[in-house]
DNA sequence: GTGAAACTTACGGGAAACCGTAGCAGGGCT
DNA sequence: AGCCCTGCTACGGTTTCCCGTAAGTTTCAC
């Protein structure tokens, strides 16, 4: 079993539950930390002292409070972990069920591991643990599903800056001028409506009020 | 401290944290299930044996797997559950951020306290137990704060209408046939246009679909 | 270099939404 | 009753959006 493990997580009662398992684990002491800065401080500290962490367990997204942080998020913690210790595994543990934030994880990042919390993530981690002593990588289970069912629209940058401009009150003749200064391309008005149109008819809607509301609900905006 | 605890959780990790939490605050044994159905049947059970349970913790929702259930989310479990044990005391743990939400389950559900899944939970879970000892109501801080900021328009039952007619794709000159045959007044066009204007100028938006995003980010459609 | 295909952009007619104004109905008051 | 006030509705002009067509541009193959 790994000896020295360092948990970032800003939930309170999730980072409990993470040193539990562990311990169960047999890891006897597992250290953690509630920002993404004092897990980078620790882990080069550790390094210094010729200790260094066998492996980072992290979240995805922190919360900001009243303590500013550099690091805002588990990616750039992980970068920047690896930039101090080139050999550090880490195993990301969140709730995101996007393929594609996963998926880049793994081909960026270069990820050990990935758990979604989710209702068996108990014995996940576990089994993620025990793959990443081995060397190898693991995903757990429940996203090998989800990625089978994703049979809808898949939104490019453009679709993506559109509805964000019409989130943000751009009517639609002036968004041309957005994407131009953005150097987002196409940026005729009728490319706009003709994108608009393809995703309305994709998905079975009629008015613009129904793509917003959809794009809220899978949360892309 | 309570003596007979309930928690439903589906997320093993959360589940196992709890737990601990309550072992912490002197309850023995705290007991748990993973689906809403069993939590149900257990408070029955209790009931039926004379040796009721005194809290219920919850989560808002839970993931759907090969486990067809019957009760698919906290909200409805607390309501069966205070059909068969009417004193039921009830504690809603999850990271449901949204105000409407919340406040409709103290409203309508009439919980006891609310905790959001964040930064302090732990701690702030042990208050709310404490609490809820009391005969208080519990509010997990994160949120009284977002309450406070909060100085938008109050939605009337006509405004739901029509935004959820906008959302569901009817175009705005028809709304008024689904006013009338919804006995809803008032039901005309000019009518539609000014409520619509309203909310829109009291929330500093010029479009349509930036309040619809805002209406799907308070949770009220 | 030429031509075809795919894509982007420009334009114009018609529909919907926006906005101000005016007319109408109901309630309360003198 | 008569009057005022308030709120709902109806109407017309302007703007925006929608949608089909045509013209321009890029890419690629031959």
């Amino acid at each position: 079993m790994f000896k020295r493990i360092l948990i970032a997580e800003d939930h309170e009662t999730q980072n409990i539950s993470l040193q539990k398992t562990l311990t169960e684990l047999g890891t006897e002491k597992p250290e953690y930390v509630f920002y993404c800065d004092d897990a980078l401080t620790w882990i080069k500290n550790a390094v210094k002292a010729g200790q260094p962490y066998d492996l980072l367990i992290t979240d995805l997204y922190f919360e900001e409070d009243h303590n500013r942080q550099k690091i805002m998020g588990g990616a750039e913690l992980i970068k920047a972990a690896k930039e101090v210790q080139p050999n550090l595994k880490t195993l990301v543990f969140s709730g995101e069920s996007k393929t594609a934030v996963i998926d880049s994880l793994f081909k960026e990042m270069h990820i050990d591991g990935y758990v979604r919390k989710a209702r068996h993530d108990g014995q996940y981690l576990k089994l993620a643990i025990a793959a990443i002593l081995n060397h190898k990588k693991y995903l757990s289970p429940d996203l090998k599903l989800a990625r089978k069912e994703n049979n809808s629209h898949d939104f490019s940058d453009l679709d993506i800056a559109i509805i964000s401009q019409l989130v943000e009150g751009t009517p639609q003749k002036n968004i041309p001028y957005y994407l131009q200064e953005n150097n987002i391309k196409p940026s005729g008005l009728s490319s706009i409506e003709k994108r608009l149109n393809l995703m309305k008819e994709v998905l079975g809607f009629s008015k613009n009020e129904q793509l917003i509301a959809y794009c809220k609900d899978i949360g892309i905006i």
